[in-house]
RNA sequence: GGUCCCUUCGUCUAGCGGUUAGGACACCGGCCUCUCACGUCGGUAACACGGGUUCGAUUCCCGUAGGGACCA
C-alpha cells in the first residue's frame, strides 16, 4: 500500500531542507519558470537549505546548450544563485539505466516489444469501446520477448489501491492506481522517460520538497510509484498554479513578453522581478513591496495561493519604478550607463562626455519620473547628445511669442557664471515678470528648447544640469528654429 | 473524451462562521506645482450560481457553470 506522505517540515525538524529547480533547456528562462525557481530558491533560504540547479536535457532532439546558458544567466542575473550544479541529465544517463536494470532485476518493470503503430491501433480500438486508452498491458506477463531484443521498458504499475500525497499547497491528492497504465520508463532506445531522470534525481540528490508548477500534478502519482519501487523515501511535494495571461489561457508569448531577458533589456530590475513574480499567487498580509532578505524571511509554502494567477504588466511597471526610486543613485547611475550607451551618446568619463558625478546628480534628478532603466536612459540622452530633436509636442511650444523671454533668457544666462537653481531663479521670475507672463509660460519652452521635450525635472535643475554653454547654445537653437519656421509660414 | 485542479473588485490579493468585506496596481477627482512625475487626500469597483449545514455563511459540505492542467 503507498504510504503517506509525511506531514510538513516541521514534523521532523532535523530534516535538512533541499530542494532543486530542474529546467528543460528548450527556450529562454520563462517567467513562469522564474517564479518556480524562485520559490525554491527562497524557500531554501528561509529554510537553511540547499537549492540544485538541474538541467533537463535529456531529450537532446529539442535541448540545446544557449537555452542552458541563457536559463543559469537568467537565475543568476535574478540573484537566484544556487548551491549544487548545474547538474546535466545528459550525464546521467548510466544512472537511469541502472535504476531500470534493477527495477527489471526485481520484477518491477518489464520489457515491452509493442511497437508504436500496433499501439496506436490498440488504443484507438479502445476508445471505440470505451475503455480507457491507457497501455493495455500486453506484455506485461509474456514469457516469450527475446532477452537481447530492442525493447521499451515499462513500469509495472499497481492495479489496486490508490496512491495519495499532501501537497503542501494544494493539500491531499489522491488517485486510484487502477488509472494509471503501465508507464513507459524507458525508450527503445535506451534513454529515459521523464518520470523516471526526475524521480531518479530527486531521490539520488536527497531532495526533501519538491515545489513545481501545478502542471506536475498527475505526473505525481507515477513518481510516487516509482519511488516506493525504489525503496526511496517520498520528498514533500507543493504544486505552484500556474501563471496565466489576460485571457486566462497559460501565459504564453501572445501576451507578449515572456522571457525574464526581455524584460532585462526593457531596463527592469532584478528586486523588482522578484518581488513581482513573489507577489503572483503569494502573499504575506497587506504588504506589496519586498526585498529580497523580506521574501527569504516570510516566505511560508502555505500562504501560496491554490488558484491561477494573471500576470499583469501594469503593477510590475509600478513596481519596477518603486524599486527604482528606493535604490542609492550610486547603484543606479551604474545600472544605466549601458542603457545610456546604447543610445549612441558619448560615453560617461570620456573626454567628450560628463562625468560620474554628474550621473548621479542626473539620475537623482530623473529617477522619479523614471519607470524603466531604458526611460531613465532616454530622459538622459539630451543632456549628452550633440543634437537634439523636438518632439511636436515640445516644438508647439516654441512659437513667435516667447522669442522675446527666450532672447533675454539667452542674454541673461550669457553674462552668469554661476547658473544654479539658486543664481537662476530669481533670473527667470524677473523675466517672466517682464515680459507679463507667468513663470510658467517662460519654463516651459525653455524647457522644449533644452531638451526637446514638454516634460522634465524642474527647468532650474535641467539648466544647472545642462551647464552654461549648453544652455546657451540650446536656447540659440531654438531661436533660430522659430525663426526659420515662421519664414517657411510667411513664404 | 477521461482524470485532476481552480473560482473575493478589471488585475494581484487579505479574510480562515458574526467585518461598513481590508490593502495594492489600474482608473477617476482634489491638493502640491514651472511641465511631467513623486507625494498626499478622496472616489468608483468583488464574495460565479444553486442547494444544504448553522441562530448566522465570503468562510464548511454537495451540485451547476466557467476557466485551467494532464493523458490521449
Amino acid at each position: 500500500m503507498p504510504e503517506k506522505n509525511g506531514a510538513g517540515p516541521e514534523k521532523n525538524g532535523a530534516e535538512k531542507v533541499r530542494v532543486r529547480f530542474a529546467p528543460s533547456p528548450t527556450g529562454s528562462l520563462h517567467l513562469g519558470s522564474a517564479r518556480t525557481a524562485l520559490f525554491n530558491h527562497i524557500f531554501a533560504r528561509h529554510n537553511g537549505g540547499v537549492f540544485v540547479l538541474r538541467i533537463e536535457d535529456t531529450d537532446l532532439s529539442r535541448s540545446t546548450e544557449d537555452s542552458a546558458a541563457g536559463i543559469v544567466d537568467g537565475l543568476a542575473w535574478l540573484g537566484l544563485d544556487w548551491d549544487e550544479g548545474p547538474v546535466y541529465q545528459s550525464r546521467r544517463m548510466d544512472h537511469y539505466r541502472a535504476a531500470v536494470e534493477d527495477l527489471l532485476g526485481r520484477g518491477r518493470a518489464y520489457r515491452c516489444v509493442c511497437t508504436p503503430e500496433e499501439l496506436k491501433q490498440r488504443r484507438e480500438e479502445a476508445k471505440k469501446d470505451g475503455r480507457p486508452p491507457g497501455y493495455d498491458g500486453r506484455c506485461r506477463d509474456r514469457k516469450d520477448v527475446p532477452s537481447g531484443a530492442p525493447a521499451a521498458v515499462r513500469f509495472r504499475t499497481e492495479t489496486e489501491g490508490e496512491t495519495r500525497f499532501e501537497d503542501l499547497v494544494k493539500g491531499p491528492q489522491t488517485k486510484r492506481n487502477a488509472e494509471i497504465d503501465d508507464f513507459v520508463i524507458q525508450r527503445t532506445d535506451g534513454t529515459p522517460i521523464f518520470y523516471l531522470s526526475v524521480t531518479v534525481d530527486d531521490a539520488e540528490m536527497a531532495i526533501t520538497h519538491v515545489i513545481r508548477g501545478d502542471d506536475h500534478i498527475p505526473n505525481t502519482f507515477k513518481q510516487i510509484l516509482l519511488l516506493q519501487a525504489m525503496d526511496s523515501p517520498l520528498p514533500h511535494f507543493a504544486h505552484l498554479p500556474l501563471i496565466h495571461g489576460l485571457d486566462k489561457g497559460r501565459l504564453s508569448k501572445r501576451h507578449g513578453a515572456t522571457s525574464i531577458q526581455s524584460y532585462r533589456e526593457q531596463g527592469y530590475l532584478p528586486a523588482a522581478m522578484n518581488n513581482y513574480l513573489a507577489r503572483l499567487g503569494w502573499s504575506a498580509g497587506d504588504q506589496e513591496v519586498f526585498t529580497r532578505e523580506e521574501l527569504v524571511e516570510k516566505f511560508r509554502l502555505g500562504d501560496v495561493g491554490k488558484s491561477p494567477a494573471i500576470f499583469n504588466p501594469e503593477k510590475l511597471l509600478w513596481l519596477n519604478a518603486h524599486h527604482l526610486r528606493e535604490m542609492p543613485v550610486a547603484e543606479m547611475a551604474a545600472l544605466v550607463r549601458p542603457f545610456l550607451e546604447a543610445t549612441g551618446v558619448p560615453r560617461i568619463g570620456s573626454p567628450e562626455g560628463r562625468d560620474e558625478k554628474w550621473l548621479e546628480r542626473a539620475v537623482d534628478a530623473h529617477k522619479e519620473r523614471s519607470r524603466t532603466l531604458v526611460e531613465m536612459a532616454e530622459s538622459l540622452a539630451p543632456y549628452l547628445a550633440d543634437e537634439i530633436t523636438y518632439e511636436p509636442a515640445a516644438e508647439r511650444m516654441l512659437t513667435e511669442e516667447i522669442t522675446g523671454p527666450l532672447a533675454e533668457a539667452a542674454a541673461r544666462i550669457s553674462g552668469m557664471t554661476d547658473t544654479r537653481p539658486p543664481a537662476m531663479e530669481p533670473v527667470l521670475r524677473e523675466i517672466a515678470k517682464q515680459y507679463g507672463m507667468k513663470l510658467g509660460q517662460v519654463a516651459q519652452p525653455i524647457r522644449a528648447a533644452l531638451v526637446g521635450k514638454k516634460v522634465s525635472p524642474g527647468i532650474f535643475d535641467v539648466i544647472a544640469l545642462m551647464g552654461r554653454e549648453k544652455t546657451l547654445s540650446r536656447i540659440r537653437r531654438a531661436l533660430e528654429h522659430v525663426r526659420a519656421a515662421g519664414k517657411t509660414k510667411s513664404e
